[in-house]
DNA sequence: GGTAAGTATGTTAGTACTTACTAACTTGAA
DNA sequence: TTCAAGTTAGTAAGTACTAACATACTTACC
């Protein structure tokens, strides 16, 4: 046990700053997601690096900045995926892949990074700026697409008369709700695959909102 | 305004244990659903109760303590009123009252206590005990009673043949989607009443799990 | 190609401040 | 006078962050 501990700090691993960096985004993103920015110490986040504090420091101006950096960054690789898929799918005009597709990619993405929603979550909480930043851009952006279909398919006549905003947010939420009942609540009791259960939910959506 | 200040401080309100006790709670709640556990400070719970910090611990072992007994009271005070709702709903077995009511309930509790959202939300992602309590029990309660009520009207003929899990889920989820998008991401660009909107809700929701 | 200088990457040991929590003392009401 | 309700002034252990020093890698020159 010593001997590796020491074996360990004889050699310490070197590297070019920006693997460093990286790799510190990489070790705090874990950390900021399970406990918050307030519940994370800088120590944790250079002991789980397996450097010295000051570290972090030279690559970070502050704790804000690499919170904002981690923010930043897992925001845009999460976002980019989400959107090809959803402008491919509205392309077909086709409602079953268009909302499956979108439930499908939501669910199976919160599945691989459990993260991204509670970094989403715990900066929303906890009132960090770049949190408002996505909601006035990525995921306003997402909403009025999805609107807009809705719109569209009404005035073909293939949906009732709905309120796009209400369908919109009723269709997210079930989704939403499903991946936060897994990712935050621990509640994995819907023993389906998340093909089965975006298949559900649009077959619910579909029949509820068409004509 | 110095002599506010003096005036205040010259003349500490004295109070009994109790009321001091209750006081200091309701202080607390409110700071650690903006702020979460580790972000709020026994310092500045003093501060909103106009009180020394000693005094904090005269009444609560420990600051998890006072927060255990927050989640306690709120989680009692909160599932109340929304089982005696549910359970006169179902005894109906009108389906637009089940969940128009249910829903309404929801939207109505949340936006009257914003704290309780926040409170939970944080308490799950920052892991404390009794999150998971309220899950197991109240939530679980919940749940069983919508997937109980849906399986009896799919035997009913009534629904077509869905998983009941799915179609609980489904629409908790709409409800409670809208909820956080209000009270957590501020985004509150649904113009309608609640009641408009629990409508809407179970109106897309039956007619997509009806026959 | 070997070596010295220079630079990038690392550490240690601190700073000043905050944190949850306590002991010992004071005040006011019954 | 008694005792519950309040205060002040601490404690030891964290907290984010820094300065000063140490070590490995790169490059320039002979």
């Amino acid at each position: 046990m010593a001997s590796t501990a020491l074996a360990r700090k004889s050699q310490p691993t070197r590297m070019r700053a920006e693997t460093r960096r990286n790799q510190i985004v990489a070790v705090a993103a874990e950390l900021f997601a399970s406990r918050g920015f307030s519940g994370t110490t800088t120590k944790e986040i250079a002991e789980g690096a397996g450097v010295s504090e000051a570290i972090i420091f030279r690559h970070f101006a502050s704790k804000d900045r690499l919170y904002a950096a981690i923010l930043d960054y897992k925001v845009k690789q999460g976002t980019q995926r989400l959107k090809a898929q959803m402008e491919e799918a509205a392309r077909r005009k086709d409602d079953r892949a268009f909302f499956g597709s979108m439930a499908f990619e939501m669910l199976d993405f919160h599945c691989k990074d459990q993260t991204f929603m509670r970094l989403l979550l715990f900066s929303a909480l906890e009132g960090h700026e770049l949190s408002s930043i996505f909601f006035d851009s990525t995921a306003r952006e997402m909403k009025n697409h999805i609107r807009k279909y809705i719109k569209q398919r009404t005035s073909d006549g293939a949906f009732r008369s709905i309120d796009p905003a209400v369908a919109a947010r009723a269709f997210v939420g079930m989704v939403l709700h499903q991946v936060q009942a897994r990712t935050i609540f621990k509640d994995d009791d819907l023993k389906l695959s998340n093909r089965q259960i975006a298949d559900r939910f649009v077959e619910i959506f579909l029949n509820g909102v068409r004509d």
